[in-house]
DNA sequence: ATCCTCCCCTAC
DNA sequence: TAAGGTAGGGGAGGAT
């Protein structure tokens, strides 16, 4: 309720908007406390490992178990499960397993109904051994791998990746990026004078193009035959049934004439539209046609900005003559057949004075169509006609907030004053509110992009039982994040940190299965003194901050990673080997650590002991302590930690605090504190232990 | 006023 | 089973 409460003591739009929110969850038929606030017991003690296909399915199986006071495995161990639950099992399963207890999904069920814990006999699983042979060679591999491995993915070396591949919605984000590289690439290619800047949007006629159901389209390329009928993209196969929590990705219009969206569980709509047709992804594909897209556009014209891999703006004020509508309609007309025919699907767009136009009328225009609104009358006509949903920016929330007050559609706002809207949307939302009803849009076109950020997230899958697990996924995102980085040529000062951790009253495991299920979000960030791309750097950051907070290692459902205040890695300033003219003369210039392959920390370059001693020493007989040092000195000690060279890491402390202690100043013996305690935090979490400075 | 931190919201 | 990421805008509330 931790969420909840403090809210309520806030105030009661937010305590509102919260739990709308929350039931807004896929899954709100998750809780487990009964009505009166009592929870059955009857399955105290009992720990289920359900497998495979079970009827009822196991999400439901894992409910009703939840509820009654047992717990659910994800993973099978000898040690902690007590049942085994399933409807059918092969028989290298029932052998690997004779000695545990498998029982089928009904005694669950009919304990449930009975509310008291049933005898298993008659629920036993039976099935009789005949010829399996050698059905099974691959599922037993998978098998052994989860018997003797009933340690969570999560923190498997592969797992970042091979979630990142498998991830619609990461090929989608980072297209974008990879996109505006091309299209630089293109303009260099085709305009090879022109210089990128933004522009205004007076005097523009704009484009927004947008292909028509992308990813389906794209599979329908290769799959003529499925035209014309519901299709969708998902990971499901499909002989999947109607339980299936699958995402869709993208969906055919035949499928959307049954109510079916992007987005929704396979379940949900095979309940809509029984009769739709799964297609896998094809992320290859996709990328290709986007810079095929993109290649059309920015030949055509340098106006050209990224919004996704599969839609754009652009601004033809120099190709066309702006007083000539019927020329407008012909140049977008050809536009959209070219794409047509050199990728193979079907293309909208709109057309307006700007963005925010041209974005609505392409919703007109779809699928495969055009709409030119473009003149101040129709402009407006057009905008006071459509529901406030369809303004760019304002989604369900805000939307929310705007229909208390019973406004529908953006005429019903042309009365409000700035002011007005400001009160309840805040400045600035309210003043872009009152300016897109009027089909004002006083963006640029961006043209220049520049980063601001850069992060890394993984919300799916995630099971952890310790900070130590905890800490070692991190480090693979770090890692992850370390490369992007590199390949984006930017370093930042302001680390972080991104958890998912499942709210008070949701289920241990959410109905989608490895989902994150209702979660509070966390974040908390830290600055660095100076800007970094080092993965090792900032992972020893983050763990900092896991340090700091107060965690429930199992109730981690998602982990991100962000760093901004960016710079262009090219300039980074190598801090410590400028300042330390204070500490010491000659050293390198060399980060203290630049990969993760080292197997010896490096201070300045420099793996000796001696040397490095060298150079604290020096150090803290210096005038002053800078910041700057403080942390090189910090981050080598976690490196030290990290390879669990100990040893060292308390002959440096002593030999600092003797130094300094004989010194006696103030801002000294402060530094030597503040490193002693990182250094005790870090041996605490990663090695659950204390150092002793004392004897030794 | 302006900044900062920790969020929430939105879009694809 | 399933692969619920990512970047940017911006608001609330406190510190400066
Ligand atoms: N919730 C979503 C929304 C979109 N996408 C992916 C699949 C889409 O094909 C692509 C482009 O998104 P659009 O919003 O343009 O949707 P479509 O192109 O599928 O349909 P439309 O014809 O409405 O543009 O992004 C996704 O994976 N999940
Ligand atoms: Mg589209």
């Amino acid at each position: 309720m931790k969420s909840l409460v403090s809210v309520i003591m806030g105030s009661h739009k937010d305590y509102m908007t919260l739990k709308r929110q929350k039931l807004d969850e896929q899954n709100t038929n998750q809780r487990f406390l009964l009505e009166d606030g009592k929870v059955s017991q009857i399955f105290k003690g009992v720990s289920v490992y359900i497998t495979g296909f079970t009827d009822p399915p196991s999400a439901v199986l894992k409910e009703i178990v939840l509820r009654n006071g047992g717990s659910v495995q994800m993973f099978f161990s000898k040690t902690h499960v007590t049942h085994i639950v399933a409807s059918n099992l092969p028989d290298f399963k029932v052998k690997l397993w004779k000695n545990d207890m498998i029982v089928t999904p009904l005694w669950i069920v009919d304990c449930d109904a009975a509310q008291s814990r049933l005898s298993e006999a008659k629920y036993i699983l039976y099935r009789t051994s005949e010829n399996i042979k050698d059905m099974m060679t691959k599922n037993e591999v998978n098998i052994v791998k989860s018997v003797s491995k009933n340690i969570p993915e999560t923190t498997s070396k592969d797992f970042v990746g091979e979630f990142y591949s498998n991830s619609r919605l990461h090929h989608l984000s980072t297209s974008v990026s990879e996109l505006r590289h091309e299209v630089s690439r293109l303009q260099s290619q085709y305009h090879p004078s022109y210089m990128p800047t933004n522009r205004k949007q007076t005097a523009s006629v704009i484009v927004h193009v947008d292909i028509d159901c992308f990813f389906v389209s794209i599979s329908l390329c290769s799959r003529p035959h499925l035209r014309g009928k519901p299709v969708c993209v998902t990971h499901a196969k499909p002989n999947d049934k109607l339980d299936s929590y699958a995402e869709i990705s993208s969906c055919s219009y035949e499928a959307r004439k049954f109510g079916v969206q992007n987005g929704m569980f396979l379940g949900n709509a095979l309940k809509l539209c029984p009769n739709i047709i799964t297609v896998p992804y094809e992320f290859e594909s996709y990328h290709k046609a986007s810079n095929e897209l993109y290649r059309i556009l920015v030949e055509k014209t340098p106006y050209v900005e990224v919004v996704s891999c599969d839609e754009a703006f652009m601004d033809i004020v120099e190709l066309v003559d702006i007083s000539d509508e019927t020329l407008i309609q012909e140049f977008v007309q050809d536009l959209r057949s070219q794409i047509h025919s050199s990728i193979g699907c079907t293309v909208s767009a709109g057309i307006g004075p700007n963005k925010l136009v041209a974005r609505m009328a392409t919703r007109q225009g779809k699928p495969n169509g055009q709409y030119v609104c473009y003149s101040e009358e129709s402009v407006q006509d057009y905008i006071k006609s459509q529901p406030l949903q369809n303004l760019p920016g304002i989604g369900r929330a805000t939307c929310h907030k705007l229909e208390l007050q019973n406004f529908k559609l953006c005429g019903d706002l042309l009365l409000k004053s700035k002011a007005e809207l400001s009160d309840l949307l805040g400045p600035k939302t309210g003043e872009t509110v009152y300016y897109y009803c009027r089909g004002i849009d006083l963006r640029d076109l961006i043209l220049k992009h520049e980063r601001k950020s850069i992060s890394v997230e993984i919300n799916y899958g995630i099971r952890v039982e310790t900070i130590k697990e905890l800490e070692t996924f991190l480090l693979n995102l770090c890692k992850e994040l370390d490369n992007r980085m590199k390949a984006e040529k930017v370093s930042g000062s302001l680390v972080t940190l991104k958890l998912k951790e499942r709210s008070e009253n949701a289920a241990v495991e959410p109905i989608k299965y490895m989902g994150h299920g209702i979660c509070d979000n966390i974040s908390k960030s830290v600055n660095i003194a100076n800007a970094t791309n080092d993965g090792s750097v900032i992972h020893s950051k983050v763990m900092s901050l896991v340090n700091s907070m107060t965690l429930i290692p199992r109730d981690i459902r998602g982990i991100g990673v962000q760093i901004s205040k960016l710079k262009d890695s090219s300039l980074d300033q190598k801090n410590f080997a400028n300042t330390n003219k204070k500490i010491s003369k000659g050293s390198k210039d060399v980060p203290i650590c630049t990969s993760f392959q080292c197997s010896v920390p490096e201070f300045l370059g420099h793996k000796n002991t001696g040397d490095v001693k060298n150079i604290i020493k020096n150090w803290c007989e210096s005038p002053e302590p800078y910041q700057v040092d403080v942390d090189k000195v910090d981050e080598y000690l976690s490196q030290l930690i990290k390879y669990q060279n100990i040893n060292f890491v308390q002959e440096l402390l002593k030999f600092m605090r003797k130094i300094l202690k004989e010194r006696g100043v103030p801002e000294w013996n402060a530094v030597f504190n503040s490193t002693l305690q990182n250094v005790q935090r870090q041996i605490h979490v990663i090695l659950n232990g204390i150092l002793n400075l004392e004897d030794l």
